[in-house]
DNA sequence: GTCTATAGGCAGATAGAC
DNA sequence: GTCTATCTGCCTATAGAC
């Protein structure tokens, strides 16, 4: 048995990750630091630098282990085999989940940071966004086929208004703190690819 | 006549602002410094210090100055007095128009830290967005009177997902650099708003 | 208003002992 | 694998001359 991505490294190395994902999601990339993550594990920045030789690499490697989770997360929906529109909820209680422990989207998080971020960790986070629509433009032709979904664009640019439209209540449920803003902006898009 | 408040400050503070006010947008607070502000002005950081006590104290006139020019905007679309949906159109196109510079909104960007921001800016930042959906939601209830906007939710539920959308938009564009995906999402969103 | 000079701190990173 | 010790550089901010 394969173990997965995350674990193919030592326990520290996975607790690293692990430290360092929810301090970017606060702080963001540029906001953290090497001292940020020791402190929070007690051990010191040289061990760091150890497991991961620079902040670049370990930037790197966090979006890969973000994206391998969430590729994780949406093979299981494909798995499920629902409807397209438990689909479109399950992709959307992903993100629900996250903001439900006061943090946002990792990758959005770092999305905004894109410009000065180093050229592999834009790659990775290209790559994971264009993931993420390819499963939802599925997921949509399909609900369009079986008529349980009605929009009037395309497929793939209803893909991109639904991650637009979940990572930007992402970023205003921070200034507001409020999940209930969240849920009232998902609402109005699930009800807007309803069709009256 | 009493000149806006952009322009109270002397010349320097004006420029010091703009400046500023570009640096954040790529950088974001945490990764834009006095330094950097120095350079592009050819001044010393000290100088900024007199206009400008802190950095904290330069980021809350950023907001101030933005939410201003902002509303200026939308009052000009009040102004104006068309229908609903060239308002919803003007309201995009404010949006559109930073993309085309290459840029995100300096408050959506800021949002983005959120978490890390002193107090002050904060409010400020709330204060923006609520703004924003105050001025959405009347325009949505226009057009649906007038018949002009089909939507299904609460306008300020509408109002809620247009913001997100467009902010999440602009983030998303960071990863692609391309315009046209920004269009796309738009279209997209603003037929949802139709109805079909 | 703008400058030089400098303080004090934290960043990312490395060398070498254990 | 983890440590101590240290380097270099940039950060925010201040004092005081011009």
């Amino acid at each position: 048995m394969t173990p997965p991505a995350t674990r193919s490294r030592s326990g520290t190395a996975a607790l690293i990750l692990a430290t360092a994902a929810e301090i970017i999601q606060l702080k963001g990339y540029s906001g953290f630091s090497y001292a940020d993550v020791a402190a929070e594990l007690k051990i010191t920045k040289a061990a760091l630098h150890y497991h991961f030789p620079g902040k670049a690499e370990l930037g790197e490697a966090l979006i890969a282990a973000w994206a391998a989770r969430f590729a994780d997360a949406l093979a299981a929906l494909d798995a499920a085999g629902g409807p397209a529109l438990a689909r479109l909820h399950g992709y959307i209680d992903l993100h629900a989940r996250i903001l439900g422990k006061r943090r946002m989207c990792m990758c959005g998080r770092l999305a905004a940071e894109y410009q000065t971020l180093p050229a592999p960790m834009r790659a990775a986070l290209v790559k994971f966004f264009d993931h993420s629509q390819v499963w939802l433009e599925g997921s949509l032709e399909r609900g369009q086929s079986e008529g349980t979904l009605r929009f009037a664009s395309a497929p793939r640019d209803t893909a991109l208004l639904i991650i637009s439209a979940l990572e930007g209540a992402m970023l205003l449920a921070g200034p507001n703190g409020d999940i209930e803003r969240f849920n009232a902006t998902v609402t109005s898009l699930v009800s807007a690819l309803h069709g009256p």
